[in-house]
DNA sequence: AACCCGAGCAACCGCCTCATC
DNA sequence: GGATGAGGCGGTTGCTCGGGT
């Protein structure tokens, strides 16, 4: 018995996992009551532990899993807002498929959700433009086309609110200044930065800046309307094949709850930080 | 009403890394 | 230095639900 169980009072050697017939499948109410009620009391630990001491018939993977992707008091539940969305892409251009090191920058998100966000969501994009995700050509869609459409939205939502300070526009602000040192979309050889000044006009009557507001994530309903071409997407739709008709019936962006509270100077600074860290990685 | 299909998501699996013995 | 176990991570699977026919 390690130090971790020895805090707890035990009459009996604990069944091993191979020793009890583990249990798979949906958690049920009542287990999650008593892997919440093990963890609330004696803290996360060590998770074969949590699961022999806990009475659950689980495996330690398991109640980790369940605790950390759905139990966890810190977890959002719900739609992925935009500003989630544009990290996530950003951050996959940036990182790839590293799920649990982006999800560390989108907090109260787990990489289990942001990695069904890209698979669902992105990868259905890909689809319909008939291309692979890991394509240049998807890549570039992304950047020129898709990133720069969620900064257009995120701040047509911003100004929808005039009164209020937002924390959105100094997001913005912070993300057009990495944009100068940070992230930057392209090859390495001839990298193309999108920020703010590449943002289309707003038009600002434009129901966009209302849907951005309270858009649903389930739907990628809205689809990209060429009225918004920037320079940028024209030139890249000459250069890289995808017409503009394939654009504008398959290039959609979702909408997304509100999550501008998130967007704390600390969290903003965390960011600037941990990309200015993996550059010197 | 019944069936089919696809989207979304929770959970599992297998591999890798790291710590401990 | 090798064996072993635990935790972490990414890939994959399978279930549920809603919409379409």
């Amino acid at each position: 018995m390690d130090v971790y169980e020895s805090c707890f009072v035990i009459s009996e050697t604990p069944p091993s996992e191979e020793e009890m017939d583990v249990r798979k499948g949906p958690w049920t109410e009542e287990e999650d009551f008593t892997l919440k009620a093990f963890v609330n009391i004696h803290g996360e630990g060590r998770w074969s532990s949590v699961a022999r001491l806990s009475g659950l018939k689980r495996t330690g993977k398991s109640c980790r899993l369940r605790w950390l992707n759905y139990l966890r008091p810190q977890v959002r539940r719900g739609n992925i807002s935009l500003q989630e969305q544009l990290l996530i892409l950003q951050l996959h251009s940036r990182w790839g498929n590293r799920w649990s090191k982006i999800a560390q920058l989108l907090p109260g998100r787990t990489d289990n959700e942001i990695k069904n966000y890209w698979r669902t969501r992105v990868q259905k994009q890909a689809k319909q433009l008939k291309c692979d995700v890991n394509s240049k050509q998807f890549r570039d869609a992304m950047r020129y086309v898709w990133i720069p459409r969620l900064i257009e939205r995120i701040c047509a939502s911003s100004e929808s609110h005039p009164g209020q300070p937002s924390t959105t526009t100094a997001y913005m602000d912070r993300i057009s200044n990495m944009n100068s040192d940070q992230i930057t979309y392209g090859n390495t050889s001839g990298s193309v930065q999108v920020g703010p000044s590449v943002v289309p006009e707003l038009s600002g009557t434009s129901s966009d800046s209302q849907d951005a507001q309270v858009a649903s994530v389930s739907d990628l309903t809205e689809c990209y309307n060429p009225r918004h071409v920037s320079s940028n997407l024209i030139s890249f739709q000459i250069g890289s094949g995808l017409s503009s008709e394939n654009l504008g019936d398959t290039w959609n962006i979702d909408g997304g709850d509100s999550m501008e509270s998130v967007w704390t100077e600390e969290n903003i600074w965390f960011l600037r930080q941990q990309l200015y860290e993996d550059d010197l990685n």
